[in-house]
DNA sequence: TTCCGTTCCGTGCACGTGCACGTTTTCTTT
DNA sequence: AAAGAAAACGTGCACGTGCACGGAACGGAA
């Protein structure tokens, strides 16, 4: 691998000169630039990575993360893989500064401020989506200070990454489960977390769109709201149940799957019900190893919130940004036998 | 985050004392080398990561990978991973030597012989499973040359990690999902690579303890080997079908789906056949999205390929082991919706 | 005392990059 | 032609570690 300073002896200049033509800093003869350029391109120079990172170190670099703070085993996981990356990063001289807020795009905001008074030199979103928000991450672009989205994306910003799950496309694989593990005639009850949010309607809509495409034998019932909250979902799920007798499949779209399956149980019907939910947790998992829960679909939480800070880093000591085809979070399906 | 020249400040010595102490080179009172591990504990000392790898790159790294060169999808597929990686690892002045070689025990020593002429500082090896392999890899131990085992494991070595699958898990997986997916009375045929390799026989009672232990609705009425070729495989599959009209489930264990899909296509049995199969490739993709295989099992052999070379870079440049719960290579479900 | 060997410790370089600073050359203006 | 400004280029340090080399202190033997 062809270093800075062998390009430098090729070309007959210092270092600093090449130095200033390779990351165009100006005041080089137009000539002698042309000339760096091309020794360059024919030994194929790639910056040492080794090197770029220990020259980041001096600028102490300062990673803001901003996550929504309702406690919930989702963030939970989230702020584990924060916190696992965060302690790799030490060993980088980097320090990371995590903000937990409510859903509320005012404090979200007031996040951001926050972070750049301590000055941040990139930030970890999960965005509130509002035109507020994106205008921000639009802002924080064209001041160097780049944006990965997490958990959630959010339209035509100029965010450098998302890294987080596809949530239509997890309905849908939702959809193609329940097709798979059922058949008969099917009347499948639908526990959405609240039609307000997006991931979870999208995660509906894919459920839809799937089972209407390929499998006819489903018929959606009923469609109730359990508002992530498993006091709340126990009843809806129960009053679900016993408004609707003929009821034998249950998709869970987001949170309160402990209650929903609770529910389930008090009415004795588990053993008739075909259940898919979203991600695992502690709570849940005994549920699909006991079968009660035939498969869980899982946005590995972790991996959202170490990843887009590894992403982060390696954007500002590298300048490097992630390839498009690499998907770090695939849909990932979960039954009793490798939960 | 401390540094040793920080430590040297703090204990009134030289750089080189510090670095003496915490590397135990010897030559050095002992009471100064308690003083500087207390301190060094004391201010929470962790080597710093870049200046660790920009001290490795003097000694400019090669690694060696040894994997079984018959071409089939999933060798390209691991083949693919290790040039990924190989660009990374080209930025740190690390370079690799790949040796493709048959399935044979006095092959796979020599591969490894000429590696060490070539004086590699490490080997990831899909270990060909014999004694005599096993002892090779504790001598290279011994020698200070880590080997990282991928693909598949061997018992009782000293290698420092393995990064691949749990068959078992994976065939219990399969059993699971087939279980789920189907109903009624079940007549399972199994398509066995070969009863000679261990992987496809560990997911053969893996799937057999799954659904003996779970599904009685299944049951197991043959069992017939496809050498992994696809010919081979349409023949056997074919033959399969005709003497067994019952059967209306099929578990491939290995290779040669593409084959066997054909045959069942040409009995005109997809519809009434639940098929599960491992592995995602191009020439099988379709038959999942079409519908024609029920699910996959993907052995995820991209990450076993880089993920394993990826290990063995960071133990040789900062001596880190892999913690034991990341476990790289997961139970990867597909269906047509997430394939 | 002188000499030599051992133990203990400090210094300097290499790895590759970014960047501040200083120096030389070239061009413009009076 | 002289002076000053601007362009063009070189040098040195910092980042953190490993390691080779060399020097100081101390002991024992002649």
């Amino acid at each position: 691998m062809a270093t800075i300073k062998e390009i430098a002896e090729l070309a007959g200049v210092s270092r600093g000169t090449v130095d200033r033509v390779l990351n165009n800093r100006g005041s080089v003869n137009a000539k002698t630039a042309e000339k760096i350029l091309e020794i360059a391109k024919a030994v194929d120079y790639k910056p040492n990575k080794a090197g770029l990172t220990l020259a980041a170190q001096k600028r102490r670099l300062k990673l803001g993360v901003i996550l929504f703070g309702n406690s919930n085993p989702f963030f939970d996981e989230v702020m584990k893989g924060v916190h696992y990356q965060e302690e790799k990063l030490a060993s980088y001289n980097c320090t990371i500064l995590v903000k937990q807020i409510a859903y509320d795009a005012a404090e979200q905001l007031a996040a951001i401020d926050e972070l750049l008074a301590q000055e941040v030199h990139g930030i970890v979103l999960a965005p509130y989506n509002s035109p507020a928000v994106i205008d921000r991450i639009n802002a924080l672009y064209e001041m160097g200070i780049p944006v990965v989205t997490t958990n959630t994306d959010v339209d035509h910003s100029r965010r450098i990454a998302y890294v987080g799950s596809n949530d239509f496309l997890s309905g849908e694989t939702a959809g193609g489960l329940m097709g798979l593990m059922t058949s008969g005639e099917i009347h499948a009850g639908i526990v959405l977390g609240s039609d307000q949010i997006l991931c979870h309607t999208d995660r509906f809509e894919g459920f839809r769109s799937c089972i209407e495409r390929k499998y006819p034998h489903i018929r959606i019932d009923a469609v109730v709201q359990n508002q992530d909250d498993e006091v709340e979902s126990f009843r809806v799920t129960q009053e679900l149940l016993q408004r609707h007798p003929q009821i034998n499949a249950l998709y869970f779209t987001a949170g309160g799957v402990y209650g929903g399956c609770k529910a389930v149980i008090a009415e004795g019907r588990q053993r008739s019900t075909t259940i898919i939910t979203h991600d695992k947790v502690d709570t849940t998992r005994t549920f699909v190893k006991e079968g009660v829960i035939s498969a869980t679909i899982c946005q590995q939480p972790f991996i959202q919130g170490s990843k887009s800070l590894d992403i982060l880093f390696n954007y500002l000591t590298a300048g490097e940004l992630p390839e498009k085809e690499l998907n770090y979070v695939t849909v990932d399906i979960r039954i009793a036998e490798n939960i």
